[in-house]
DNA sequence: CGCCAGATTGACT
DNA sequence: GTCAATCTGGCGG
């Protein structure tokens, strides 16, 4: 997907994002799946938003959009992609994908097990796709760094669901989690009651 | 450098 | 259903 392509609402580019490509290159091989489960964040006036600690994500939120913000969170790494319109801030969490491609070589990555569990799930699809610290801040509308979002399935309006985001201690007033209706992988929690 | 909170996961009372 | 392991990032000293 071009730069152009995370230019707009985090919330927009969240559903835009379902039904697309993730793609790793690892050890010359690709790594696909499917990206079925997204969630949009905003700037310091969201709570859930890593905007609001400050610091360099704060900064990245703010920051050019179409690059890879990895950070880690109970002992997991969370791929995000910053997306915003022009001189706004957000980013967009990929909470879940399909596996497509390199699905053996994923199951080694997360150590054989159920197809189902290997990537539903935040840190366990970066896990099983080997995604970590070295390719934050790199662009992912190029293929040059190995991780990129190529176009794949289109998603009918009538197969996305939304809810609340999942986790998250204090939430916006609307729902900013983004999934595709009835796939399996997506990850099983129910969102908490929103305050 | 130590402290604390957390967009999670998986093991277990 | 509950609960703690374990690590990153920000911040204070």
């Amino acid at each position: 997907m071009p730069k152009e392509f995370y230019r707009g609402d985090p919330a927009r580019v969240a559903v835009k994002l379902l039904g697309k490509l993730l793609v790793r290159v690892y050890r010359g091989k690709r790594l696909s799946g499917k990206i079925v489960e997204t969630e949009a964040y905003y700037g310091i006036e969201d709570p859930a938003s890593r905007a609001r600690r400050g610091g360099n994500l704060a900064r990245m939120i703010y920051g050019d959009v179409g690059v890879a913000l990895i950070y880690g969170v109970h002992r997991q790494w969370l791929l995000n992609v910053v997306a915003h319109p022009s001189s706004e801030a957000g980013a967009v969490l990929i909470r879940a994908v399909e596996p497509v491609e390199g699905v053996e070589t994923t199951k080694k990555l997360r150590r054989a097990l159920e197809l189902q569990l290997l990537t539903s799930g935040p840190g366990r699809l970066t896990r099983a796709m080997a995604i970590d610290k070295k390719l934050h801040g790199k662009p992912v509308y190029t293929t040059a760094h190995g991780l990129w979002i190529e176009d794949g399935e289109e998603i009918s309006e009538r197969q996305v669901a939304v809810s609340h985001r999942i986790g998250v201690t204090e939430d916006l007033p609307m729902p900013l989690r983004f999934y595709i209706k009835g796939n399996p992988f997506v990850s099983r929690k129910t969102p908490p009651a929103r305050l």
